[in-house]
DNA sequence: CCCTGATTCGC
DNA sequence: GCGAATCAGG
């Protein structure tokens, strides 16, 4: 079954997008793969992320497997086109941005809306909530950043909910982009079924979510691999 | 191994 | 249009 990209969705997508979580992150909160969020995340033309590859291109293969002739490499006017980095002309925001997952030397923090950028600057608030434990673990923590979960309203109505109570971090004054002004797209209800519907209220501005919703929405939670759905 | 995001291509 | 499969880098 072909998900069913509705408006709330992909407002929810492009909102998750760009605050710079990744593209599995992203995914998991709408319940899709990574996959999905990224082709879909393609076809809506958002800005593509530091790529941590290069793909040749598909003509180049193409040509190369089709009968390995490639008569007429270039049929423009030559220009031998400087290449270097496929980057956008957009630089210097996107570059000071890479690495999502080597930010946060400790405590991720909230930092809600950020824009990964901020999220990638270890400077921001001193953290309060200190996370005893930082999982010491060899590697260091990937999930940073803000991590942003809406507290399982969808899915899951079956089984308990073994939430904690720890809902704090409001998120206020914040420049975030001004999109959405139309409706809360908080999920209620089980997706797919009949009593799904988003919240529907006043979006607080340069939110996807009613006031009450945004607070729900931007609580950090270090590690949800797999509640929801 | 884990992670990341990008592209291709059958559906 | 969708997204699994695949690729490729860290």
């Amino acid at each position: 079954m072909a998900m069913e990209w509705t408006e709330e969705t992909i407002a929810r997508l492009r909102e998750l997008w760009q605050q710079g979580l990744s593209t599995a992150e992203i995914g998991r909160q709408l319940s899709v793969t990574k996959n999905a969020v990224v082709g879909k995340a393609h076809r809506l033309g958002l800005q593509a992320r530091p790529s941590p590859i290069r793909r040749p291109p598909a003509s180049a293969r193409a040509a190369e497997s089709a009968g390995a002739v490639a008569p007429t490499p270039e049929p423009v006017a030559a220009a031998p086109a400087p290449v270097a980095s496929p980057v956008s002309p957009a630089a210097p925001v996107a570059a000071a941005a890479v690495a999502p997952q080597a930010a946060a030397p400790v405590a991720p923090v909230m930092a809600p809306v950020a824009p990964h950028v901020a999220a990638a600057a270890p400077s921001v608030a001193p953290v309060r909530q200190a996370e005893p434990a930082p999982r010491a673990s060899g590697r260091a923590e990937p999930e940073t950043v803000a991590e942003v979960a809406p507290s399982p309203p969808v899915a899951t109505p079956s089984v308990s909910r073994p939430e904690t109570p720890r809902a704090s971090l409001r998120a206020v004054s914040s420049p975030a982009p001004r999109r959405s002004g139309l409706s809360c797209c908080w999920p209620l209800g089980d997706p797919g079924t009949p009593g799904f519907h988003f919240c529907g209220a006043t979006p607080v501005p340069g939110k996807p979510y009613c006031a009450e919703h945004a607070q729900l929405a931007y609580v950090k939670l270090r590690d949800r691999r797999d509640n929801v759905a």
